[in-house]
DNA sequence: GAGATTTCAGGACATATGTCCTTTTCAAAT
DNA sequence: ATTTGAAAAGGACATATGTCCTGAAATCTC
């Protein structure tokens, strides 16, 4: 991880996000701007929770491991979101590990600062409300979902809803290795099923797999399969 | 449902959850207290949300209906709760249906008046936080727990925390009939599947059953296949 | 470039879970 | 008490999913 001082470039993401203004003017100094690697760890599970993250720009997988060794992920994050916000407020421990699955910058701001300037400050209250109400609605329908559908309906929803990720656009590139691991952790089943159900897939002429990636063929089909689209956000 | 005039029983009730101070003194007036029968409904999923919900007395299934028509329940909930928050802070449409399962009462606030007077007010943006992020670390957990543990699992814990539900202690009461359908939309299983398992606990010595309810046999048994009881809260 | 090592896809089998239907239980009505 | 109908429990079967393992493919090392 890279810690800049530049304050200017902190400052055009502030504004860039519309968020100038969530922050009093004294605080500003407390704010950091900070880069990190892809495969970095923002935080990890049970650790002391001391800074806010904003991410600005990148993007970060959620997850927890449990004590059998498995693993889930929670999300995927991208820019406008918050790291270490329920842990600032309920003041508990770091509650999942992040982790950057591409360059990543954040905007880093100790809990500290903020419990002195911003604890009454409604401007940052109302923000984190909007943040962390949305990211319920998202958990909710996300917890709905998984547990009324099968893994046909969750891998094809998974499908449509990642290929719209920044890079290609039809023409999707979901990497064979981590990625499908990832889905498989995402989606809450085992690697082996993932793979059971993309062959299915690729079978009824759904997706089409080479070496490298993952092109869906036919989109509509997978939507009637999906039924609505999950994991959009 | 009935609406009570009897303001002095509704401040008894902020009194009691020391949130007094949540409400600027201006808007207390349009605070009023409710009360609801078993079996009605506070809000259903896809209306129009005009009014938040502070529930203050009983207990209360979240619950949604997929397109296939299946329900799931997202959660019980008692008092210290809120209905209707996220809807008000994201101006949405009710998520999810909200159903009292014992009698409820409940303080109601319209939207119109939160909005005029409470959008700035830190005390009322800080409980609303409090609440929230608690809501969203349990749900968190909910799904963790709900994606990594087999039914078998699930329905030990949920055995186990629904054990000290007010009434009863050790020697637990859950109702054969409405509440193991409830169960199983709460674990996220059929009513068929649960009841293979429950036979399976009863052989196994670790409950009974009799006509009217379910009784644990074997704590520790049941922590056993737990592991770390959730649906506790 | 050939062997060594790691990673990945898929086979075989066991188990978990869902669906549909039949049997059983319970309680209301007569 | 008998009948009758609703509700709950369980049987049978199909499907979904997990685990373990093997063979194939990719990558690395020298």
């Amino acid at each position: 991880m890279i810690q800049s001082a530049n304050h200017q470039q902190l400052k055009l993401y502030l504004k860039k996000f519309a968020i100038e203004d969530v922050f009093p003017s004294k605080l500003i100094g407390d704010l950091s701007l900070c880069y990190y690697e892809q495969g970095e760890h923002l935080c990890m599970q049970g650790d002391n929770a001391c800074e806010l993250f904003i991410i600005v720009k990148g993007k970060v997988k959620v997850f927890t491991t449990s004590s059998e060794g498995n693993t889930l992920i929670l999300s995927f994050k991208t820019p406008l979101e918050l790291i270490g916000d329920i842990e600032y407020v309920q003041k508990i421990d770091i509650i999942n590990t992040v982790e950057a699955v591409s360059p990543l910058t954040v905007v880093r701001i100790p809990y500290k600062a903020l419990r002195a300037h911003c604890e009454n400050h409604p401007p940052f209250l109302k923000f984190m409300l909007g943040i962390i109400t949305q990211k319920f609605y998202v958990k909710s329908d996300f917890l709905s979902f998984n547990l009324m559908h099968s893994v046909d309906v969750r891998l094809a929803s998974y499908l449509l809803s990642h290929s719209f990720d920044e890079q290609h656009s039809l023409v999707t590139g979901i990497h064979s290795t981590e990625s499908l691991k990832d889905a498989a952790n995402l989606i809450g089943t085992s690697y082996r099923h993932l793979n059971r159900v993309l062959l299915k897939f690729i079978q009824e002429g759904l997706v089409e797999r080479n070496s490298k990636s993952i092109v869906i063929k036919d989109w509509q089909g997978l939507k009637n399969i999906a039924g609505h689209s999950l994991y959009e956000k």
